[in-house]
RNA sequence: GGUUCCGUAGCUCAGUUGGAUAGAGCAACAGCCUUCUAAGCUGUGGGUCGGGCGUUCGAGUCGCCCCGGAAUCACCA
């Protein structure tokens, strides 16, 4: 083992490589298993006792102490029965006379810091950068069959900001688990039947006039959205004018003649009538026009899309079948219910009384197609918290149903996007429009540059490209960098920030670094791995090495967590101390050349890493900005 | 009322399995471009981590009880 620290041997790099460990949820790098390792060594040693692993907390030392690894004294005191002085300047003691790669040690307080050399951050850097996929430490061993289902519109309005998040927070999870080694495929439901999808069609029926988004130059998401909208203001007419001649509320919503007759067109086509299948298929392709257009722009796609109007007729087979197997029960009125009290539920209606399924019927159906398609391990659901009962009713269900996967669904649930005056309503217009927000992000982004002065010199198609990418890439970040379980709070007279711990910035630090290249390029400076070892770091190096350390245990915890989140306020303190290290030295002026190459390949790797961890987010970087 | 989630600086948010003096950004103020991109860097001010009790050598983090907010408890999706 200490022999193996003073290794320069390649192939031990590599081995550190494959020597990422991590159990119980812990993770542990080569360095901290030896120190580990090397700590029950002494406690042997010095106190005759054997330490399990968990009392040897070993963690990265903080900035404002001296030294890069600390151990926690306290819990080894019960073997010194000593001082926690004592106790750390024992064991400082012994590991640094075992390790040669501890160059010494302080004890403040209960904690004991170790100070490794310089020459072994250099050795792990020089691995590192020689390493061309960023990623291959983080592949599990076992790699599962996952899919990720998110995005699930409705067929009768264009996106808000609340699918934003949605769909990236679906999407990044994707690359996360993907970059992990899992099997992962996107998928989608879309929610394209139901009384809703008939309300924006009756409308267009009897208040288009023939128009189609061709003829009014709309987006084909949006035209339908604008029917359903249409709907909703004369049914609610008709509910004012039922009111004033004496009816009830609940009874004119319910006699409303608009409600009626959409309720009719729903009988109507599940009996699969087709001029109103026809109708259906038109205006639900226009839909797919504009959705299409949306998840371009958000640079989000799908492996296989589900559609609830083929999936709830297995659902209602599943319903039925489990019905004659008595696992379910019916009512007087033929309407079909679950039983969950057992498990600590409550009863709930599977099929309603005149025969048509439920929402819940339909995601029986969807999975069992998925199951048989994919033969997944785990199905994430990318569905907001406002339906977190539903999910524990579906895998209670298909428990019950005899599903034995059942338990590798899995709701993936996230909060709501919030306006600072409260939830966003679709009905009430309340509503941050996706493409408008999209668009407006681009349009900031251009503002943004132009005042600045940049990208003088840029054709108009570059530039385009660029400020999409700056547009989105604020937009993106913004979203991502919250904890995805938490409501946040979006505020649409702020625009988002292009300043500080945004995605610009991270950007911007990815487009200075490419900046360093090409003029290096110019001076004919080439970087050069193997003279590495020549170049003697300063302490502002170190601390990037460390950090640019932490990508690969980053990935694997986000992994684990579900949390695009770690991922971004990693890149962002990545970048943060790459600027300041910027800042403070110079790279390509440095006259020490071993340093210079140092530098530069320092540099190098940093934009790797960001541009890695970006990508895990599903945001793109610019060269230049 | 039951269940679940949230509460950290004026605002928006970080804070790994409990560890040292709770951190960023925005906003405010003061500095730094003859040198690799100033979308940057440095500094100042700003906190009863909603409140209390408990567990522990140690609690923003774990447990219990309150307070405040959100979601949900439909033959809606």
């Amino acid at each position: 083992m200490v022999l193996i620290l003073l290794s320069r041997d390649l192939c031990f790099i590599r081995q550190y490589f494959k020597n990422v460990i991590f159990a119980g949820g812990k993770t542990e790098i080569l360095m901290e298993s030896v120190i580990k390792n090397c700590i029950k060594e002494a406690v042997k040693t010095l106190y005759n006792n054997d330490a399990e692993d968990e009392l040897i907390q070993i963690q990265e030392t903080r900035k404002d102490f001296r030294g890069d690894f600390t151990l926690v004294v306290f819990p080894i005191l019960r073997f010194s029965k000593n001082t926690p002085e004592q106790t750390g300047k024992d064991i400082g003691a012994y590991l640094s006379e075992k390790l040669p790669a501890v160059t010494g040690f302080n004890v403040v307080k209960g904690f004991l810091n170790l100070e490794i050399s310089d020459r072994w951050w250099m050795e792990y850097f020089r691995a590192t950068a020689g390493e061309e996929d960023l990623f291959s430490v983080c592949r599990v061993d076992n790699p599962e069959t996952i899919l990720v289902e998110y995005s699930s519109p409705n067929t009768n309005k264009p996106l808000h900001l609340g699918h934003i998040r949605n769909n990236l927070l679906g999407y990044s999870l994707f690359r996360i688990l993907s970059s992990c080694g899992h099997n992962v495929y996107k998928t989608n439901i879309v929610n394209d039947r139901g009384i809703h999808i008939c309300k924006s069609m009756l409308a267009w029926q009897k208040y288009g006039n023939g128009e189609t988004p061709e003829s009014t130059g709309m987006k084909g998401d949006h035209f339908v959205g604008k029917y359903y909208v249409t709907f909703e203001r004369e049914y609610k007419a008709q509910i004012e004018e039922l009111v004033l001649q004496g009816t009830g509320e609940a009874e004119a919503r319910n006699s409303a003649p608009l409600m009626q007759e959409a309720r009719e067109m729903l009988v109507r086509w599940e009996a699969g009538e087709k001029e109103v299948v026809d109708l259906w298929r038109t205006m639900n392709s226009w839909v797919y026009e504009g959705f299409e257009e949306t998840y371009r722009m958000l640079g989000v796609d799908f492996d296989k899309i589900y559609y609830e109007s083929e999936t709830y007729k297995t659902g209602k087979e599943i319903v039925l079948s489990a019905l004659r197997d008595k696992i379910l029960y019916s009512h007087n009125d033929n309407s079909i219910w679950a039983d969950l009290t057992a498990e600590g539920l409550d009863h709930k209606v599977l099929q309603r009384s005149d025969g048509t399924a439920v929402y819940i019927t339909q995601d029986l159906g969807t999975a069992v197609a998925r199951h048989n398609d994919y033969r997944f391990e785990k199905t994430i659901y990318v569905v907001g918290n406002e339906q977190n009962y539903h999910f524990q009713v579906l895998r209670v269900l298909m428990k019950k149903l005899g599903y034995k996967w059942a338990d590798g669904l899995i709701h993936f649930s996230y909060g709501m996007v919030e306006l600072p005056d409260g939830k966003m309503k679709s009905r009430e217009g309340t509503t941050v429009d996706a493409d408008d927000l999209i668009r407006e992000m681009k349009e900031t982004a251009r503002d943004v540059s132009m005042e600045l002065g940049k990208l003088s010199g840029f054709s108009e198609e570059e530039k385009a490209d660029i400020f999409r990418k700056i547009g989105l890439g604020a937009l993106k970040y913004y979203i991502l960098k919250v904890d995805p379980h938490k409501n946040m709070t979006f505020n649409p007279g702020e625009s988002i920030d292009f300043n500080g711990n945004t995605g610009p910035f991270i950007q911007y630090t990815y487009a200075r670094i490419g900046s360093v290249y090409r003029k290096a390029g110019e001076m004919g400076i080439e970087p050069d791995i193997s003279q590495l070892m020549s170049a003697r770091p300063g302490q502002k190096e170190i601390d990037l090495i460390k950090l640019l350390r932490r990508f690969p245990v980053t990935v694997r915890e986000a992994a684990a967590a579900y949390s695009p989140a770690m991922i971004a306020n990693y890149c962002y303190e990545l970048s943060k101390e790459y600027n300041q290290f910027y800042h403070d030295f110079s790279i390509l002026g440095e006259e020490n050349k071993a340093l210079r190459n140092f530098r530069l390949i320092l540099s190098g790797l940093t934009s790797r890493v960001l541009s890695a961890g970006m990508w895990l987010l599903g945001i793109e970087m610019p060269e230049r900005m």
